[in-house]
DNA sequence: GTATTATGTATAAGATTCTTATGTATATTT
DNA sequence: AAATATACATAAGAATCTTATACATAATAC
């Protein structure tokens, strides 16, 4: 996703927080969701998409509903208890990841007077 | 470095970006430089970090310069000109990451009245 | 006085995550 | 009729990191 490895290791993250807001999403949905939160900046390829939530699926992490739409197949992911829980942690990490990179980059906050 | 995979993708940045701050660093000092700020909690691991090094000298972004201290032998590295430039991308790349990572996870801005 | 920890660099095997390319299929727009 | 949007899937390879191992000197602990 985009040209920058930054992103590398955060998509799971973005998948379990995206499903705690909206219930039940479904990949392509994802996709469209992460593309217009970030203004088009952020764009999930589905080579990297489908792996994650069928290894978060495998992990019990997710739960998966099919449901067809317009003669098309749609596979609704939610998280389970477990999944829930771990998307806590997930968020925790996250701020602590972004604390830690922004002492690292900003060693000395401007002082504004 | 750690138990978490969001730091995936951003050893660079921080290697440039404490050498940009510090003039010139070798390995062992960067450890411990990113021990003490982020207070123990990012721990980088040598099987990451030379390789991470060797491979940023090898695109014109760093230089190296032996020194003997000690009785012991340092490699002190320093961004090249070609480095100095490429930082300045590195870091606004991460700002953009930080941002939308944070629009991603943080949504509705909790309103205090 | 010897064993451990700290300092210092290095590589190699394997795991994880992602990119790029390809495949299949239907609906809509040009 | 062709291209784009919607929808899911996988496979080869790249990039990054973990874990383990290796070597060497200095300082500290027992």
């Amino acid at each position: 996703m985009k040209n920058s490895q930054l992103y590398k290791g955060s998509l799971n993250t973005i998948i379990m927080k995206l499903l705690e807001e909206n219930g039940k999403m479904y990949g392509y949905e994802i996709t469209q969701k992460v593309k217009a939160i970030t203004s088009g900046e952020l764009n999930i390829t589905e080579g990297a998409l489908y792996p994650a939530l069928h290894k978060l699926e495998a992990e019990g992490i997710l739960d998966v509903e099919m449901e067809k739409v317009d003669n098309r197949m749609r596979k609704y992911y939610k998280l389970t208890e477990k999944g829930t829980t771990e998307t806590v942690n997930r968020l925790s990490e996250l701020e602590d990841f972004i604390r830690n990179m922004q002492s690292l980059v900003n060693p000395s906050p401007k002082l504004e007077f």
